[in-house]
DNA sequence: CTCGCTTACGCGATTCGTAAATATA
DNA sequence: TATATTTACGAATCGCGTAAGCGAG
């Protein structure tokens, strides 16, 4: 199988906890999920993640390096999740088009309705020149 | 359901591809499996990712934002699983521990073992005192 | 005996593939 | 008709919970 974001959670609840029984009650599930998932991981990386002890569980070597990539990946996943963003992301301004007759009344319109769509930020000049005219730029 | 990393692969691909059909191809599975993703996808995030034409897909506003956060989780999750990294993350140096003798002989040795299992690349010296002359650091 | 992790096993949900349905040029 | 997506549905797989099994203190 392949890596899965539900085995991430698993795993981070239980580094954090050092105990999987602590984990399965933060994450409301049972004991036997979160070890199945953690063995499910060490089979998939090929590398053991945790020492098991009587009085639970604590990170290897390997485990704590996975530990750093595993909050990697939760944190863009709920980046992901998380709502649009309107700050740093948005795009706007101006463009200025030249375009001849044919092209503003045939190819234009539904280029630039995909355009507004995807970029509703940018405004866009049309300006209509002869074809031989706009060439020469 | 939760956002699954296989979701994010075909969404991925087809995002790319602009095809249902070319993503499907290039990902071993058949069309009606990515089609579910994507589906499964809009719903969790509540927003249209792609509009559908008779010759592909593409991406709406909503689709370009999540695309970018998408690569930020397929990359983030090829880190992790991408064998360890034997740069920047590595440990060494020198510890110098002060111990009195009842220390050393009992507490110490199963911590030592613990914490070399943990830094390998820890040197770790240890020098007996009297417990007063340690206690005056 | 108690506490904590693991294993066994059955059930419900999810995913996938085959194949039919739909839509556009 | 040819190409592309979507839908229907049965089969295989996956994840979870219950409950029994170990191991250490």
């Amino acid at each position: 199988m392949s890596l899965t974001f539900r085995q991430v959670r698993h795993f981070i609840a239980t580094a954090e906890s050092g105990r999987v029984s602590a984990a399965a009650a933060a994450l409301n599930v049972t004991q036997s999920a979160v070890t199945s998932s953690i063995k499910a991981l060490e089979a998939e990386l090929g590398r053991k993640l945790f020492d098991r002890h009587s009085n639970g569980v604590t990170l290897t070597f390997d485990g704590h390096e996975f530990l750093q990539r595993a909050r990697a990946i939760e944190a863009s996943v709920s980046d992901a999740t998380r709502g649009p963003h309107r700050w740093g992301t948005q795009v706007d301004g101006t463009v200025d088009v030249a375009v001849s007759y044919t092209v503003a009344g045939y190819f234009l319109p539904p280029l630039l309705t995909r355009f507004w769509r995807t970029f509703p930020g940018i405004t866009v000049r049309l300006h209509e020149f002869q074809r031989d005219a706009i060439e020469q730029s």
